[in-house]
DNA sequence: GCTTGACCCTGTAACGATTACAGGGTTTAG
DNA sequence: CTAAACCCTGTAATCGTTACAGGGTCAAGC
């Protein structure tokens, strides 16, 4: 069990950039490494677990924010832990609303596509569409929302 | 028909706030308009119509590039608009991607919800899963991709 | 020895779209 | 006369990641 990886050797080992190894530091995610004589991070088994945390929690969508209370939890075992299953619901919740949002795109989308097939500019049915004032929804900040 | 809107009646009119306007223009996605006595902007019909355009396009999902595109389009009537289908057959592929990448997102976290009732972190399934190293795809870029 | 390339470091800026400021001016209603 | 509600410009923040610039360290190969 070797333990004290580069930050190069964690990059291909957990598939996330120095550059976000990094940031995640920076951002409290993770302790600061230990330095090796020339100032080069060493990381050892524990981070790299801690760091496949992080991407895991990534790839299901949730912010740094959410995996940052997460881990907290992690960190401290004996704290109850309904506060993870109330961060998963919510987060749930929001990719349910999302995929409804993104269909009814599609659908809409669906309606226009192939409608213009080599014809000007001046009669075509998707630009005439996007004239048309009915958005999905109009209201202030209700454009695609962010994942 | 009124042919002199300032910012903030535009803003009301078509759900874009005053800050995204500026941007639009900034952006070259609206001409800059004349100018009132204090220096105010001042807005006619066509410039609503343009901005509900740009506004219906975002709420499809559509990036500002390729609004401007379907603009430009849309300012040369004679032009071919074979491009205006190939950016919304794109955006349509691309949020069918999105949709079931997001529904393979949620059925993971389905199956973690709801595991921890009232334990302890340390037993908690929501946090030994994010630990488990199966992430639905370990790709470099491969999170939740944007939009 | 000396160069080339692959690492590592820090700090800063970019991406995209929007929002939020700061710091100022004008109009309107009380 | 003053407070609120507008408008202006320019800059910085948001989110997570990537890409630089400008520098240091180390190995292999000439």
């Amino acid at each position: 069990m070797k333990s004290a990886y580069r930050i190069g050797e964690v990059a291909t080992r957990t598939g996330c950039s120095p550059e976000s190894i990094r940031h995640y530091e920076k951002l409290g995610l993770l302790a600061p490494p230990q330095r090796g004589e020339q100032g080069y991070r060493r990381y050892n088994q524990a981070a790299l677990e801690r760091i496949g945390f992080i991407r895991h929690g990534r790839s299901l969508g949730l912010d740094l924010h959410s995996i940052q209370e997460l881990l907290a939890l992690s960190d401290n075992p004996d704290t109850d832990c309904t506060a993870a299953d109330d961060i998963a619901s919510r987060h749930l919740q929001h990719l349910e609303e999302r995929i409804t949002a993104l269909q009814a795109l599609a659908d809409e989308l669906r309606q226009v596509v192939h409608q213009c097939r080599g014809g000007k500019a001046a009669n075509c049915r998707i630009i005439k569409t996007l004239y048309d004032h009915q958005p999905t929804c109009s209201k202030r900040g209700c454009g695609e929302m962010n994942a």
